[in-house]
RNA sequence: GCGGGCGUGGUGGAAUUGGUAGACACAAGGGACUUAAAAUCCCUCGGCGAUAGCCUUGCGGGUUCGAUUCCCGCCGCCCGCACCA
């Protein structure tokens, strides 16, 4: 029996079927126990899963069978973030239906996720492009316009004039569509909005709470929030022909610095640009090339910083006789602040590289702390350090500070066209969410145009508002849109003829709140509030970095209007977050510089050098760098390849060990037979322990020291893998069961005695329990050859013995001027004065002393002590 | 461009609150077993010296009795930037 190998093909499957009959992993609403819901970002279906879902949801599903093991009333959902652009893809590159494409990749994932074995309630499975769950998207749509949520404006998108279409931002390459390779144009349309700008203050401040977050996270939010207390001000116009405007307001976060403005920016979508333009060409061509741009901020941030001078200039506010000139440039933003700024290039990097450009003057009026005002220039770079002003009239000497208070009261007590000049404001980066999409594959938005009756919401008895399923996609546009009959009906208020609503939602809507509806997948009404509410906010969950802002914002907001619309009774959906690294691995490329999958590449390693070669035509291969899985490089790793040939198991322990869960983990194949080795040592162990026929004894042998020894690492171990699960330390988690599996493996040579045997028949047993949430499988194969009743999905986590955690005794590092010369083991809480005795007694320490005395002694108690000499 | 993060042996990484740097694993080398191979087991394994020494946590400074950990300045890589999910 011990001779033979543990075969994964064989039992994991079998035990995948146990659990299944059992129903081991369904999850009642009513379970008294106290209730645990971790849940992992669902995934898209994009046809097959990836590693990186493999380790997102190993990492999950070692979290929830530990807390199942702690008795806890475990939630582990499972769904399908169902809709989005490539499903429309692939219906215009292969014909395929979206929906068929979609509901076909969802069978195919499902299969795989089940092939791994995870501790998934499936009865609760939803998809956000079912009916069943975007009936309840559109409820809660109309429940938030009733409550004043939801508002309707102009923005921008990125239109393909050649395709007739709006381009997402990553569809647009070099400023040009993707498919038709046309110069992308910027269009205004009218488009449905969440007000989540009314909830920018209320998110801000609850950063704080969300204790269980990534401080990264909560920075990265906070500053895409980005409150800023700032003054708007008006210039006042010096009057001409060309413009009946008679001032300009601008927001500035730093009006202290008013002495060194050197010009006015105004963002090419401002007012009175638009005015400007219609009457000069220049101008009007800038405004057209700023257009040509597509709409992502990033691209607008890296080109080079453009302007036009307008003709027009304001007064000075401060300045007595002098003016400003007034220019559009290309890095004003118009949905922040005012769409207008006045220019301080002197402390600020942007206004500095347009006034050199612009040959514009530069004057520090913020001295550096320590610079010397006759001698500071400013060369290439602004300078934003705090100082004292200068060069500012009335604000010289004050700090930065003192000053943006003192100039917003001069402003305040001045006024322009009979307003005042200043006023102090907070100011929010974050801008309302643009829900509408102008595409076939989304939640319909659930409303009615009508000519006589104006926007109404589509009747809660008409919900759900259906997408046809008879969509062709032979003309470029919304597919949605051009259907021949779906658009029109009748307005439900005066029954004449009216339209649909063509654009459906962002998908982020879709996933703003599946967390809840997880908590009662089937109920009539979106949620359940009592249940949704007994189970929210997620206790756990685990996803990916990129989704740190949007996503995680977006679901924070929606738990909000959620509440505000009653249908939970919370703020916060995710009350502990953990964010994964990705999966990488190494790239492989032919002599002709094409990418090589690794399933075609043997890696061949002589000595300390590694070389490749194709696995079919022997030609040399390319080593390459280190990179996320892609398919454009083609350094996947299929898991299904993996569970196939080493078993789901070994899959599931290679990516929780050796790298810690928060970073990147490389994808090796020495990795993987190595985690596939250790599996079968378990097996192995399990097997010669058996042998030794022996049950476990709680008492502490005293007779054996060795087994008792034993025991303490044991328990340990147990106390050291909780910790760790519990912070989510899963490779020191391994680590720590690698340790123990030694510890083992050594006790049981020779011929161990009764107590040790006893020992290590209980070293065993706890080894299976602990490697349970990692190798569900093993676990369940070891456990029923141990003979143990019931399965160790339904088993409690080990206990610790608390005796067996306590050391009377503690080495003490002996330091040297800070480098360790020595070590001493004393009594655990030995007093200072005690230990600083036996420490001068030593060798080591007289010989570095030489006869003198030690300058200083420090002697942290059962830590370390340091002599400086 | 802006915001955020990361950087430790040949490799992945470990290291309570600032307290023995390199746990654990992978790779490599040597040995045992075997007709042979696989599997398994044992030993070595940061660098330079080869003793008792010195150097070493991306680089350069600083604080401290003591820094992988805290502070300042660089370098490199990664993530996000509002219509990819």
């Amino acid at each position: 029996m011990s001779g033979e190998r543990y075969n994964p093909r064989e039992s994991e499957p079998k035990w995948q079927k146990v659990w299944d009959e059992r129903k081991s992993f369904v999850t009642a609403n009513d379970d008294p126990r106290e209730p645990y819901y971790v849940l992992e970002m669902f995934p898209y279906p994009s046809g097959r899963i990836h590693m990186g879902h493999v380790r997102n949801y190993s990492m999950g599903d070692v979290v929830a069978r530990y807390h199942r093991a702690r008795g806890k009333n475990v939630l582990h959902p499972m769904g399908w973030d169902a809709f989005g652009l490539p499903a429309e893809n692939a219906a215009i590159e292969r014909g395929m239906n979206p929906g068929t494409w979609t509901r076909q990749n969802i069978e195919a994932m499902k299969a795989q996720l089940k092939s791994m074995g995870l501790s998934i309630d499936w009865t609760r499975e939803i998809a956000t492009c079912e009916p069943e769950y975007y009936k309840h998207q559109q409820s809660m749509f109309i429940d938030m316009m009733a409550a004043g949520l939801v508002t309707r404006k102009k923005s921008k998108v990125n239109w393909d004039p050649v395709d007739m279409t709006v381009l997402a931002n990553e569809q647009v390459i070099d400023g040009k569509g993707w498919r038709s390779g046309a110069v992308v144009e910027q269009r205004e349309l009218t488009q449905w909005f969440f007000k989540i700008s009314d909830y920018a203050e209320d998110l801000l401040e609850a950063l704080d709470g969300l204790t269980e977050w990534p401080e990264k996270v909560r920075i990265m939010q906070r500053n895409w929030i980005g409150k800023s207390e700032g003054l708007r001000l008006l210039f006042e116009l010096v009057p001409s022909a060309i413009t009946t405007a008679t001032s300009v307001e601008v927001f500035t976060t730093r009006p202290d610095t008013i002495f060194g403005a050197s010009f006015i920016a105004l963002s090419p979508d401002h007012a009175l640009t638009a005015e400007l333009a219609s009457d000069n060409p220049a101008l009007a061509e800038f405004v057209a090339e700023c257009h040509r741009q597509g709409t992502a901020t990033e691209t607008l941030e890296k080109a080079e910083k453009k302007g036009v001078f307008t003709g027009l200039s304001v007064k000075h506010p401060v300045i007595e006789g002098a003016t400003l000139p007034v220019y559009v440039a290309n890095f004003v933003l118009m949905d922040y602040g005012t769409g207008a700024i006045f220019g301080c290039p002197a402390h600020d990097q942007r206004d500095l590289d347009f006034a050199r450009k612009y040959d514009l003057p530069v004057v520090p009026v913020v001295l550096p702390d320590g610079a010397d005002a006759t001698s500071f220039a400013i060369a290439d770079e602004a300078v934003t350090d705090p100082g004292l002003i200068y060069n500012s009239g009335f604000l010289d000497g004050l700090t930065v500070e003192a000053a943006k208070k003192a100039i917003a009261e001069h402003f305040a007590a001045r006024s322009v066209d009979g307003k005042p000049q200043g006023k102090v404001e907070v100011n929010y980066r974050l801008r309302d969410w643009g829900l509408s999409r102008q595409r076939y594959w989304g939640a319909p938005i659930p409303i009615i145009h009508c000519e006589t009756c104006g926007t109404i919401p589509v009747p809660k008895k008409d919900l759900p508002v259906v997408l046809p399923a008879d969509v062709s996609f032979d003309k470029p546009g919304n597919a949605l849109d051009h259907h021949p009959t779906w658009k029109h009906v009748n307005c439900p208020q005066c029954g004449g003829a009216a339209r649909r609503e063509t654009d459906t939602m962002d998908t982020f809507v879709d996933s703003s709140w599946y967390f809840a509806r997880f908590t009662a997948p089937q109920a009539e009404t979106p949620t359940i509030p009592a249940v949704a509410n007994r189970w929210l906010p997620v206790d756990q969950y685990i996803g990916g970095v990129e989704h740190a802002i949007l996503h995680l914002l977006y679901s924070r907001f929606f738990t909000r209007a959620m509440k505000a619309t009653g249908h939970v009774d919370l703020d916060e959906p995710f009350k502990g977050l953990f964010t994964q690294g990705m999966v990488t691995h190494e790239t492989y490329k032919s002599p002709t510089g094409e990418w090589v999958p690794p399933t075609e590449v043997v890696v061949e390693a002589n000595g300390e050098q590694r070389s490749a070669r194709h696995i079919t035509s022997g030609e040399p291969i390319a080593i390459g760098s280190v990179e996320k899985m892609s398919k454009s490089k083609k350094n996947v790793v299929d898991p299904d390849e993996i569970v196939a040939s080493y078993g789901a198991d070994t899959a599931r322990w290679f990516m929780l060990s050796d790298s810690p869960p928060e970073r990147d983990v490389q994808w090796t194949e020495a990795g993987v037979e190595g985690a596939s080795r250790f599996q079968q040592r378990v097996w192995r162990l399990m097997h010669d322990i058996l042998a030794l026929n022996e049950q476990p004894k709680e008492t502490v042998a005293s007779s054996d020291d060795n087994a008792l020894g034993l025991r303490k690492v044991i328990h340990r171990a147990v106390a050291g893998i909780g910790q760790d699960i519990e912070g989510l330390g899963f490779n020191r988690a391994v680590a720590r069961i690698y340790e123990l599996t030694n510890a083992l493996a050594k006790a049981k040579e020779g011929s161990p005695g009764p107590a040790m045997r006893a020992a290590l028949r209980e070293g065993i047993e706890k080894l299976v329990l602990l490697i349970n949430p990692m190798m569900p499988h093993l676990a369940e194969s070891c456990w029923e050859a141990l003979g143990k009743q019931g399965l160790v999905a339904d088993a409690n986590w080990p206990d610790v013995d608390p005796a067996l955690l306590v050391d009377d005794e503690v080495t003490l590092p002996i330091q040297i001027n800070g480098k360790r010369r020595a070590e001493i083991t004393v009594a655990k809480g030995t007093p200072a004065a005690e230990v600083e005795a036996l420490v001068l007694a030593l060798d080591a320490v007289q010989k570095a002393l030489d006869g003198k005395t030690p300058k200083k002694i420090v002697v942290v108690p059962d830590r370390i002590v340091n002599v400086v000499v």
